[in-house]
DNA sequence: TTCGACACATACGT
DNA sequence: GACGTATGTGTCGA
């Protein structure tokens, strides 16, 4: 923080909570990164997952999450943008086993008709929903060029068990170009070189990487730059707030191609502020 | 009112 | 410390 910067609410406020004077922060400003809103304990999903190593004990996945910029808590409400963008990561464990156990085992779903179907490969995958009709709520991501950029759908990220890094850790890992430090950031984020030669995989027996779709694999899923599609308001009333969750799947991909949903947590009610000038501070009543 | 497009401003990373 | 970037938000016009 410079000395030209407005002093931030939690600095003139310290002391005062009655008071609230919202400044508003800089488009650069570190401090338009804050953490968001807790997520859920990790909801199992429908249908049970094996492993190999003890086939007849499901698997239970613990997955985690975090806002690190975007959200804002006021009252009892956690309020987001829909003009600007949030930064979310996730990653998945299974308490159970190593990610040098998970490397080497093979796992499976049973299916409705009590069929052994193999995963080729765990995904994060980050959705949002309508919390009054439950319905799918897109979502954008923008690359750093946004309107001079492509948009795309948050992707799903083929990943291995990881742990989420802290909120500093994003903060600092926004925006860097300078080589190295991408080096060393790619090494938190994906399974690097390193995590082979530690012995944490041992190369004939990476059963379970066999049937990922690419030789980049997740250990945190990194979303940047998203944000609620701009249509999320499309035909209706203004009159009704509408909620949204963010929801983060564990997903498993079969050997016969569909898409199981292993595990998942969610945000709680989140709202959208939409572009209307009434929702920000230039319109002064 | 809402949206896409364009514009401006300003802290950040190098 | 200059320079190019990234991103919140102001504005215009359909």
């Amino acid at each position: 923080m410079t000395l030209l910067d407005p002093i931030p609410d939690e600095i003139e406020n310290r002391g005062d909570e009655r008071k609230v004077t919202k400044e508003k922060l800089a488009p650069r400003s570190s401090l338009q990164f804050k953490v968001g809103p807790q997520f859920s304990p990790t909801t199992q999903g429908l249908s049970a997952l094996y492993s190999t190593h003890s086939p007849h004990i499901p698997i239970v996945s613990k997955i985690s999450a975090r806002i690190d910029r975007g959200f804002e808590k006021e009252g009892d409400e956690w309020i987001g943008y829909k003009r600007n963008y949030f930064t979310l990561v996730s990653s998945f464990e299974f308490p159970s086993m190593s990610l040098k156990t998970f490397l080497e085992t093979e796992f499976y779903v049973v299916d409705n008709f009590n069929n052994a179907v193999g995963v080729r490969f765990f995904g994060l995958k980050l959705i949002s929903t309508c919390v009054e009709d439950g319905t799918f709520i897109n979502l954008v991501q923008h690359t750093a060029k946004r309107d001079r950029g492509p948009q795309q759908a948050p992707p799903v990220y083929p990943a291995v068990p990881g742990k989420l890094p802290d909120h500093e850790t994003i903060k600092e890992a926004a925006n860097v170009r300078n080589s190295s430090k991408i080096e060393k950031i790619n090494r938190l984020f994906y399974l690097s070189d390193m995590d082979y030669r530690n012995g944490v995989r041992s190369s004939d027996e990476t059963n379970c990487l066999r049937g990922y779709p690419t030789n980049i694999i997740s250990k945190v899923a990194r979303y940047e730059r998203v944000q609620f599609s701009s249509s999320i308001n499309y035909r209706k009333p203004t009159s009704v707030v509408r909620h949204f969750n963010l929801v983060v799947q564990l997903i498993a991909h079969l050997e016969n191609g569909v898409d199981v949903v292993v595990g998942f947590i969610e945000s709680p009610s989140l709202i959208i502020r939409g572009r209307s000038p009434s929702n920000y501070q230039s319109s002064k009543q």
